[in-house]
DNA sequence: TAGTATAGTGAACATTTGTTCACTCGTCAA
DNA sequence: TTGACGAGTGAACAAATGTTCACTATACTA
């Protein structure tokens, strides 16, 4: 058993509620009888790094609770636990969002950059009102319609490139108008 | 301004401490000096619905706290709010996530699915322990080593194939291993 | 001007909270 | 058998918690 008897339960109630149970509430979901019991079994869980007390004092998810097991990469064979801490602690969520106000979610629905691994179907995570650098992925208003291109540069000129040889290069000519840079690219597969 | 004011402190709070802070705690976020300046700074958060109370009473984030606001497809233009309150209101992590325990993520290092979207120092969610269907991207042993392919059938045999021509399918003469099943693709574009 | 909401203060209260203490019961080793 | 030990019970307590009440100041309307 990878995680000790009891935290399952006390996981789900995060997972469910966005806060983790008092000790009182431990006792239904455990089954014990006293707080004590609860609460050295939250002791055991706190030298385990799934449960810690913050500054002031109070129960919060540890270091191991929202575990995401971290693995080498796929050709290098299976458990090469190399860079294993590094999302580990912080969570998928705060991986990929750093500014959350601006940050928006939509759907890709075209082909123009499915050289570049981005196709339709695909989720965007984009930020808007940041400053793109050369390479970013951008979107970017063109003729009042909104399109996913490369940002680049051609000598001081601002030319937006798709990804996909059907598309040629668009050199705007009146003012170009970057409404969000892509931060990270999601495909989920229903399955 | 999209969130109250206020807001924003607390929400920095529990994505800091994985937990809301009490009704004192959220004096010294505000200033106030009454925990009932506080209550029913509370209680406009709720209507809201970027607080809510959970069976037992307790104060936990709404149903607009994880706010990721969703816009429509890239091609069709900026502010077309469809299917807004997808993911709106569970977060990244419960989408993308089922099954926690069975879950792991890895780093893409070849090319070999390069031409389905999925590129060398991708991030791969998958998920151990499931049977995979025809078409279902996953992570087979070959040879004692570890690949990722297309889960393919021709007839009654179980075939391998790669996304890109450089590769051949694989036809596995003996029992074939699938270690996981790839269940979402994430590319971080690290700027 | 008087009157009335609105937003804040400060104090109070019953509950709930984490934590501790003394005790019981079975298990295993000496 | 005896003794030590780990794991659970049940009760207790101070501190912290959510909620309510009475009061004040400020702004706005009639």
């Amino acid at each position: 058993m990878t995680t000790p008897k009891y935290f399952s339960s006390i996981a789900r109630f995060y997972r469910e509620r966005k806060r983790l149970p008092s000790y009182r509430e431990m006792l239904k979901l455990t089954g014990f009888r006293s707080t004590n019991a609860v609460y050295r079994l939250v002791e055991r869980f706190r030298q385990a790094d799934l449960l810690t007390k913050d500054a002031a004092g109070k129960l919060i998810p540890g270091k191991r609770f929202r575990e995401l097991r971290i693995l080498g990469t796929v050709e290098a064979g299976w458990p090469s636990p190399a860079e294993e801490e590094l999302i580990d602690t912080i969570g998928l969520e705060d991986w990929l969002i750093h500014n959350r106000e601006a940050t928006y979610m939509l759907k890709v629905s075209g082909d123009s950059m499915i050289d570049a691994g981005i196709r339709p179907g695909d989720m965007l995570l984009v930020e808007r009102g940041r400053t793109p650098k050369e390479g970013d992925v951008v979107i970017a208003e063109v003729d009042q319609q909104w399109t996913l291109k490369y940002f680049q540069k051609r000598g001081r000129q601002t030319i937006l490139v798709a990804a996909n040889k059907k598309y040629s290069p668009i050199i705007p000519q009146d003012e170009l108008n970057i409404a969000a840079v892509v931060t990270a690219v999601i495909r989920k597969y229903h399955t």
